[in-house]
DNA sequence: CGGGTTACTGACCCGCGGGTCAACAATAGG
DNA sequence: CCTATTGTTGACCCGCGGGTCAGTAACCCG
């Protein structure tokens, strides 16, 4: 027999290594000051991962397929009030913020992504873009979103307005009260795209009685 | 007497040092790759700049020291009529985007910063946010946008949306036609935060009759 | 033409940092 | 304890690319 690996090194490793990109990039993270804080030797980075890229491609690539997880899509179950399907629009919106707030590190580094990684930076868009776009197809179907309105544009108008709110979160140093913002940003988009009905019901969810559920 | 310089030599590093940061960014420039597409030789780079970084630098703050001037700002000579104020938005608008589609190479260098350059991305925003929250507060001012719209919030989210639009602009190979992206965006801005008053306004400036004026 | 001055060149220098691997360390079994 | 096996280490290797500067070139004037 012989002597046994330390099942933690790797965790540790990816660890200290989410930690350095995010804070200088993958550019600036030295293969010596991850494993420095990992506690372990230069070498030993080489026994987990094939090369500094791949462990950036590891970090990054993982969270982006959660994060397709992780995006609220229109499902059959949707309620048909709308003043329902406000609130779980809020709902999904400030549990996407939760997740991009924990996560914030490796959203930082995508966000900085260039060159040989730029396809990192566009999937993350990509993503973003195709689910509002699915959304403002979702609120067309309804009836609740204008005939006129192109999805495209929409998507990207809104898609625009939310990267902006979720950039000042995870430039905070503490997470900030982002439900006041995130009720703001959806009544922009109801009044700038939705019919009469959803803006009566966006401003009848507004100047109502709170809720009584559990 | 002796041997005159070269008058265009600078001006030919510059344009090529733009180029080349603009397909590679700053890491992923090489000084050699300039110099030779300058139609020079590696060291005569350094009779011009002290620093590959130096150069990086010049080319990018430059292009915001031009850019502040270039941002429209609401003036004393604004009109009073909504429906003009509304024309005046678009055409400035339309002017801006012009002026970031003839130096797309620069901002989306500046798009790319990081590191020890984040603070050319930074001032970039920067610049566009307080000209947002400049309008919103003269929108308010003027009676035209809600008394209970939040300044900074409202200017994050028209920025976002913004962004996203000049970000796909610059990204095509040719200039699309943002006229009509500008005009939805204004759209959703002003059904957004606008009062009743300036969305009748913009509501006949898109369904009235076509400007007769030169 | 020769001399003096400045512009320009590209071979070279050298620090940086990703990656390697021989040597050492840890472990289990006989 | 010794041996075999696998894990880990960090000194070292080496390519890359920013920057240097001695040598060469260009130019003007006497």
């Amino acid at each position: 027999m012989s002597r046994v690996a330390d099942p933690t090194s790797r965790i540790s490793l990816l660890r200290a290594a989410e930690e350095v990109f995010a804070e200088r990039g993958l550019i600036g993270a030295k293969v010596e000051e991850i494993t420095r804080r990992a506690g372990m030797s230069k070498g030993s980075f080489y026994l987990h991962f094939e090369s500094k890229e791949k462990a950036f491609e590891q970090v990054t690539e993982s969270f982006l397929a959660r994060i397709g997880a992780m995006m609220p899509k229109p499902g059959h179950d949707m309620p048909h009030e709308p003043r329902e399907l406000l609130r779980v629009w809020l709902e999904q919106d400030s549990q996407l913020f939760d997740f991009l707030w924990q996560n914030r590190a490796i959203v930082h580094i995508i966000l900085g992504c260039q060159g040989d990684h730029v396809y990192l930076l566009q999937a993350f868009f990509r993503a973003m873009q195709e689910n509002s776009c699915g959304w403002v197809r979702f609120w067309k179907g309804r009836g609740l979103f204008g005939d006129e309105v192109d999805e495209q544009l929409a998507a990207t108008l809104i898609c625009g307005a939310y990267n902006e709110l979720y950039k000042k979160m995870i430039a905070a140093p503490k997470k900030p009260e982002v439900e006041a913002w995130l009720r703001v940003a959806q009544g922009m988009v109801v009044r700038g795209f939705g019919t009469t009905k959803l803006i009566r019901a966006y401003d009848a969810s507004v100047h109502g009685a709170h809720g009584d559920t559990t």
